[in-house]
DNA sequence: TCCTGTTCTCAGAAATCTCACAGGAAACGC
DNA sequence: GCGTTTCCTGTGAGATTTCTGAGAACAGGA
């Protein structure tokens, strides 16, 4: 997989630290900035193939940042970080040209699904497989559709992410605290336990189709995705 | 696909961004100036495919430009961009065979679908095909006429706009903020709502004719349009 | 001008989802 | 074996999202 970079413009460090660690960990390489200036600057300099960008930025808005380095013949996309009141002044097209936005607070696996999603339809660099297919259970991420041998199975919005999260990272051991950072909003207030409830309502859906349970519990650590049907 | 160049003639700074991102993506290379006399320099200089022409530009009216770079000798069919109460002018601008006219605001998916209708008219270079068939259901673009199962369908042009949009990207899922921003006149001010209302009137008019539903909800993320009921 | 079809808003009903909680089950350490 | 910890899952309240009918506003054609 080739070396995507990603432009991070936000004026709050702690987002800007949440996203570049997150994103990095996802295999992307990141380079952040705080200020519209500084992202005109970036964009130029270091030629990034995505850029996320918050709307409200101190000095000028993501907008005007958007026009500018497009009028500087970069046309890198633009994934728009929107406050969910500021969708009013969306002053139209956030999602024309294959740009997009999310509106915070966001799920960092979201984040990462959204780029990759961008990033498969503008077609740049490779791109990142739209079907997502781990042992017996496939992913369509652009139908958003979850096949079990064949067999469409329907999940919620939340469950979906679950799924994905896990799957995305098979065969590794998950903390709950991981899992509801990435898969639940930044600002989640809850605790673990939802974590819990939503595999349980995974395995209910998963399992009977399975050969196997499909989610393993690491009593004390979390949970693992098993690619492999290894029973014995 | 051959390489279609499409020349944007607009002073609106605005106009001419959302334009050139929104045709870029759907895969045209454009070019985009703000007035008459750098539309002659340009139209001459790039050899366009075809020309988005303002009719109201600061320097000169969009006729003489036309007249202009005819006199050149360039061919290139004009689109016209005219606003609503400039209505009286069309006529003149229209007596050049393979020309046309679009009043905005105009909807994105809109300005594409004309662009392919002329390009397939003058058969410039490799051209869209005029028929949109998926699953149960044909498009004739020309024709503007919907067919389900060969039995025409009654549609109204919002309609017919949504239906087409859902059906080129079929088997995909598109959030309601995109079918708004694609489906919709770009200086749209209304809620997501409308979406839901149109998604519920084709749903009426074509659901009786089908084996199944063609426009699926997909909750908490948007619509999408099924070519086939299962897919393994 | 009237009539008809179209666009868009709104609001209530229905469907679905999220999340907390709590009792019971299972796993673990000793 | 026994107590403790951790995990599982059913229940349900509340929130959110979607669907759809009713109607106002508007445009175009007869």
């Amino acid at each position: 997989m080739e070396n995507i970079k990603v432009l991070i413009v936000d004026d709050e460090p702690n987002i800007r630290d949440l996203l570049s660690t997150s994103l990095r960990f996802a295999g992307f390489s990141t380079h952040a900035v705080g200020n519209g200036a500084d992202a005109v600057l970036a964009a130029e300099k270091a030629d990034p193939d995505i850029i996320l960008l918050d709307v409200m930025l101190p000095d000028m808005n993501g907008f005007s940042v958007t026009k500018k380095i497009r009028s500087m013949g970069i046309t890198a996309p633009v994934l728009f970080l929107t406050a969910r009141d500021e969708t009013e002044d969306k002053v139209t097209g956030l999602t024309v040209g294959g740009d997009d936005y999310m509106t915070k607070p966001f799920s960092l696996d979201e984040i990462v699904a959204r780029i990759n999603a961008i990033l498969r339809r503008t077609k740049q660099a490779a791109q990142e497989d739209a079907i997502l297919e781990v042992g017996e259970i496939r992913i369509n991420q652009d139908a958003h559709e979850v096949f079990v041998n064949g067999e469409l199975v329907d999940l919620s919005p939340t469950e979906y992410k679950l799924l994905r999260f896990l799957m995305s990272n098979a065969n590794r051991v998950l903390s709950k605290d991981q899992i509801l950072d990435h898969v639940w909003e930044y600002d989640f207030g809850g605790e673990q336990g939802i974590v819990e409830s939503y595999v349980s309502y995974l395995r209910k859906k998963l399992d009977p189709l399975t050969s196997g349970p499909v989610i393993q519990t690491k009593r004390g650590i979390g949970y693992m995705y098993r690619s492999a049907k290894t029973i014995k």
